[in-house]
DNA sequence: CGGTTATCGTTGCATTTGAAACGAAAGTCA
DNA sequence: TGACTTTCGTTTCAAATGCAACGATAACCG
């Protein structure tokens, strides 16, 4: 018998497809509303919790490549959503921060995005999405464990919050003491 | 209070994170072993099951952009995996099939992708996995609902095989009779 | 100090991507 | 039949992508 694959029974596959079809539906609406990208709303989306970060705390945080953010926030910046900032106290670093016609458009876009998760959390039940969330966890952990994979970045740790937005920003600021 | 989102308990970006590590993950196997892309592995699982398609048939079913699935098409004709030929009954159709040398990398392929497929599903136990199943269904059906939403493929249709592997190819036979 | 190494953000470059357009080949309908 | 529309696979073209390399700056350390 030739061996043969049923695709459509493939977690990586089932995966792919949810999450394309759902970024699709989603930057329908962020193109729509202020024509920005899924990079550029990560970075802003990331911006709303943090007062200044480099560029490197961004791509550490909202897995996106370094490049994709840099090309990202220079968008933004000149759009004006964004301000770049050198940092006196680090020569290589860039503080980046939003403006304020940024958090005009954060206060737009915020709700779009939260109406689109909660029409998908509304989907299913309280419980059956708390196991989804452990699931997609138990899948990252064996990740971590599997050598060849890309590890994980810092903030889709279970455990977040835990350190500072902008670790860069703060070395700089700890050498100074 | 500024509008403030928190990324990480945000689902399309927990799913794309996932997905995309699950897919990195898979893509440094296809490329070792063989050096194909994702889509080529797509185009060949599909083949793996449908004798003869159509172009627009894998496009159809594995989510793919029609230009996406001739690329890969060409491609993996010119390494020997697949063969196309015209089809006679339809001069716009051309039939797609796996090639000998095609069933050998599938061979060879075919088992890392059910490992690593294995391992994560090892990763839950069965009851988990199928409220995870369950879920991700819903959410598709969620998006079915919405206009804004791009159709979902036919293959990824809970209830598939219900239909013919090349509806395109059966057709132009059925107009033959 | 001075030389080496590491890190930062950016850019070059080759590849990939997808929307739109294309020619070719049916289908449709008067 | 003949005009028009639709469908198929491919190609074009502009934009996005990611790896690698870059210059600039800072850290390390003998």
């Amino acid at each position: 018998m030739p061996t043969d694959f049923n695709l459509s029974a493939f977690l990586p596959y089932r995966l792919a497809v949810l999450s394309e079809r759902v970024s699709r539906r989603l930057a329908v609406e962020y193109e729509r509303s202020h024509g920005l990208s899924v990079a550029e709303w990560r970075v802003l989306a990331h911006l709303s919790r943090c007062g200044a970060v480099s560029v490197r705390d961004i791509h550490s945080c909202v897995n996106l490549e370094k490049p994709r953010v840099s090309r990202a926030v220079a968008r933004l910046e000149t759009q004006g959503l964004v301000s770049k900032a050198p940092v006196d106290l680090d020569g290589r670093l860039v503080a980046i921060s939003l403006t304020d016609r940024g958090r005009e458009v954060l206060d737009d876009i915020v709700p779009i995005a939260k109406s689109l998760d909660q029409t998908l959390r509304d989907s299913v039940d309280a419980r059956e999405l708390a196991v989804f969330c452990r699931v997609m966890e138990r899948m990252h952990a064996s990740l971590d464990r599997d050598p060849a994979a890309k590890p994980r970045s810092r903030m889709d740790l279970t455990g977040l919050d835990d350190g500072s937005a902008s670790p860069a920003l703060d070395a700089a600021a700890d050498r100074q003491r």
